[in-house]
DNA sequence: TATAACGTTGACGTTAACGTAAGCCACGGC
DNA sequence: GCCGTGGCTTACGTTAACGTCAACGTTATA
């Protein structure tokens, strides 16, 4: 990105080329611009270059945090959708107010499922310790976790 | 499954037909065939056709358990296999409570990111909640979350 | 005994989420 | 004036996780 552009920029608001948030979020700028193609940002366009606003870093971040997740990109397009204000009237706000329910309802089925596999890997961890605790008397290690 | 089969099996443990266990968990047999493909199952077999455990069941239900959360089948075979006793010395031991570590503490980051996301929604809930109450001075609409 | 219902093994098709490569601007430094 | 560094578009390749036949054997039931 050239300097020059940036300076104008600065005073106004920050601005980052695709290399920047793709460093930043170590990503490829590749997976950038599918998001693009796929809807998920839309960049302002200097020229033939793209320029993303905080805005689109934050979308993006969205985006990354839905992946790792499990959330497929339509599913994060869908969160990321429901912080744009869109509609103005009581209708719009009661149908936004229900996606919400359901995305904070499967959230929660899925830390449920977390806490279960949790759960599960605790149990091997007891296991791991009592059965080290055999095979030495004296025990001289200290694993824990809560 | 044929009725003679089950009954002979009956009296010692459960088994199921792969339709029992792809009707129970919603899925088709067709998946349950991929994941013995790639390892994940062993059901016995009688003749030709497969004959699944109760272990075979717990452990297509940790696999299912590990996919609405995001995990790959790949790393939901770790998990699952980490169940299995395998080695019987320290050092497998150890090793084996390094992988429960890594494990656990990827679990926990998810938890990390599923609750900012939650928390992204409460803010968008809080924003209509408000909306909504300036729209119509009497709030009786009573939507709640925690 | 026929016929539907269930099971088996291939084999190819499909979708999401990118990777990779080619070919082409445009700017900035030497 | 040239070349390296990014960026752009277009297009084809890839992997995971199944779906979808086809062609066939087996079992239950009318």
């Amino acid at each position: 990105m050239a300097i020059w552009f940036k300076l104008v920029f600065m005073a106004v608001e920050a601005v980052y080329s695709i290399s920047d948030l793709a460093g930043e979020f170590g990503v490829t700028t590749r997976t950038i611009r599918f998001y693009e193609e796929k809807g998920l940002l839309s960049p302002e366009r200097r020229g033939m270059h793209r320029v993303y606003s905080p805005r689109d870093r934050v979308r993006l971040e969205l985006i990354l945090r839905g992946k790792r997740v499990g959330l497929t990109l339509e599913e994060s397009r869908e969160i990321i959708d429901m912080y744009k204000p869109g509609g103005n009237n009581a209708r719009q706000y009661h149908a936004l107010l229900d996606k919400v329910d359901e995305k904070q309802a499967a959230l929660e089925r899925q830390m449920d499922d977390i806490r279960e596999l949790m759960e599960g890997l605790q149990e091997i961890r007891k296991r791991c310790e009592t059965a080290l605790g055999e095979l030495n008397g004296t025990t001289f290690s200290s694993r824990s976790k809560t």
